[in-house]
DNA sequence: GCCGTTTTCGGCCCGACTGTTTTCAGTCG
């Protein structure tokens, strides 16, 4: 479960992305693609074993993952790299824009950004190129828009990667992450590392394979730019001042102006190197140091956004957040029936491994066409589900489904036929773009169907990729909170989903949740944590949360 | 490029939607 695998699947990605602009054969894209997603799900380090292993994986594409793991590119994707400008293939991030239509826009106009796009589109260059209407301009402009809103960001998952392959190569006497990825916060803008350490420790870090850039190189503070883009500052602070170190690069900004204010009221001072009363040192070892000083409670960090936690703390009041050890079960996961890629029993092996109570696993229904799901394949994994319980008499086994919500609110399937499944998760797939009064009908309506038991991946956004749905959530939560209904926390991290502000306004309601993996492969099962740190943020204890529950309560609630 | 109860070629999840077209290409899930 390497980075070498997510590194290779990357770059694998990226040469099909490249292949099917530069006109390559859809299969052979397709190909890459399916090998891309099978080395990033395959449970092995790819560095260690044989990448023949992995199915889909032939000569042709081992030989370009072997070159790849030796020296961090292939002779192929350097070729079209060349051909294709980096801002051509950006543009393929517009929603709405493939890579046809880039290439297209390239070759007979030369344009080759996504800013260069916007412009000619102001500029009436686009008129009279076939294609190329009205709507598709203004589409076209909607989603440099977003791209734009969504800035050098990049989701939890990416960050976290990163910044722990930082830490693992750093030989310091301490070092750890701050910033908005230590509070969980779903984009990240650049990664804060903090060391205690000597100069020298700057010369290995600079030094690392990771480094495609120094931006900047101090006795305190080194930047560079990483191999996938984003920003890493590393920082040098003494060790007597960790702990307010930490706190101060933690954040958020305004959790530490708030806190200042405090201190100035007593005639102190907090900065980075402590917390003073004149030259006195009040606190700075640790965190927890500085908060008690105060006269308050450690702030969990996925709570410090000045969103009254501060007060919470005061008064000794801040909620027992839930945890990863808290849970008990994951309830939305996929196997290879449907568009996962690892059978039923690897699911549940896995799933077993990681101490699970319980688990479910909701592959795909009939409406998602694509999905070539029937009544005969699911009763028959019903079967598998049923026989595969006898070998793991410590975890219960739940045979579920993901429904597709339609406009109109209806799900798959009769309700003589949901009846028969343990658990249901309901879900939107298609149709994002209804009115804001068409949508929450929606939902409402999900939420009002007696079988329905949880509601996927609320507003369906994908960070970067696909803005949330509009509905009137408040709504929504209030039908949810009324008929017992279930919201998701999706911990996959480029889903996130529900967001922790929502989170919190349905916390508000009385709506409890549910954090699940939406796994497709074995490696995502390790996603729960992300999901937690949404939930963290959200404020939310292991009452809120099913699948902390132990088996009988989470089964009292899905049969009521 | 991969795969094979079809063994070395021929098929590869496919239907809906959008915006454009006047019979369809591109994009998406």
């Amino acid at each position: 479960m390497g980075r070498a695998n997510d590194a290779a699947a990357a770059a694998l990605e990226e040469y099909a992305e490249l292949f099917a602009m530069t006109g390559g054969d859809a299969f052979r894209v397709r190909s890459y693609q399916k090998a891309a997603k099978a080395i990033a799900g395959h449970p092995g380090d790819i560095s260690r074993v044989d990448v023949r292993e992995v199915p889909g994986v032939g000569e042709a594409i081992a030989k370009k993952v072997e070159e790849f793991l030796a020296r961090g590119s292939f002779r192929q994707l350097d070729a079209l790299r060349e051909e294709v400008p980096e801002g051509v293939r950006r543009m393929t991030r517009i929603a709405s824009l493939g890579p046809k239509k880039a290439v297209l826009l390239f070759r007979e106009l030369g344009i080759g950004s996504p800013e260069e796009l916007e412009r000619a589109i102001r500029g009436g260059r686009l008129a009279g190129v076939r294609g190329f209407g009205a709507k598709t301009e203004e589409n076209l402009l909607k989603g440099i828009e977003q791209l734009r809103q969504a800035g050098g960001r990049v989701h939890l998952g990416v960050a976290m990667e990163l910044a722990e392959r930082v830490v693992a190569s750093l030989p310091a006497e301490r070092v750890a992450y701050a910033g908005s990825l230590r509070r969980m916060k779903d984009t990240v803008g650049d990664v804060d590392v903090l060391a205690v350490g000597s100069v020298s420790l700057m010369e290995v870090f600079k030094g690392q394979p990771y480094v495609a850039e120094v931006i900047a190189s101090g006795e305190r503070k080194t930047s560079i730019r990483s191999d996938r883009g984003l920003q890493v500052d590393l920082r040098v602070v003494p060790e007597e001042s960790w702990g307010a170190a930490m706190q101060y690069f933690t954040g958020s900004k305004e959790h530490n102006v708030r806190l200042r204010e405090m201190c100035v009221k007593r005639g102190w001072k907090l900065s980075e190197y402590g917390l003073f009363e004149g030259e006195r040192v009040v606190a700075s070892r640790t965190e927890e140091d500085i908060y008690h000083a105060l006269g308050m409670q450690w702030v969990p960090p996925p709570l410090r956004e000045d969103v009254g936690e501060i007060e919470a703390a005061l008064k000794g009041e801040l909620p027992e957040l839930v945890t990863v050890e808290d849970l008990k079960g994951d309830l939305h996961t996929h196997t290879d029936l449907t568009d996962g890629i690892a059978t039923l029993e690897e699911m549940v092996t896995a799933a077993a491994a990681r101490g699970y109570a319980y688990y479910a696993v909701t592959d795909h229904a009939p409406n998602l066409f694509m999905q070539r799901m029937t009544l005969e394949k699911m009763r028959e994994q019903r079967e598998q589900v049923h026989r595969l319980q006898e070998r793991f008499p410590d975890m219960r086994l739940l045979h579920g489904t993901e429904l597709n919500i339609a406009p109109d609110g209806t799900v798959d399937w009769p309700a003589e036929i949901l009846a028969e499944f343990d658990v249901t998760v309901a879900s939107v797939h298609s149709h994002f773009t209804q009115s804001r009064e068409e949508m929450t009908r929606r939902f409402v309506a999900a939420c009002e169907n007696p079988h329905v038991h949880i509601i996927g991946h609320p507003t369906t956004r994908k960070i970067g990729k696909r803005p949330p749905v509009d509905a009137d959530w408040e709504t929504v939560f209030a039908a949810a909170a009324r008929t017992g209904t279930v919201m998701e926390i999706d911990a996959y991290p480029d889903r996130a989903d529900l967001p922790s502000d929502l989170v919190r306004m349905a916390r508000h309601q009385g709506v409890r949740f549910s954090i699940d993996s939406d796994s497709h492969a074995v490696p995502h099962l390790a996603n729960m944590r992300f999901g937690v740190g949404i939930a963290q943020r959200g404020g939310l204890t292991t009452d809120d949360v099913i699948n902390t529950w132990p088996l009988d309560r989470l089964l009292g609630l899905l049969s009521s």
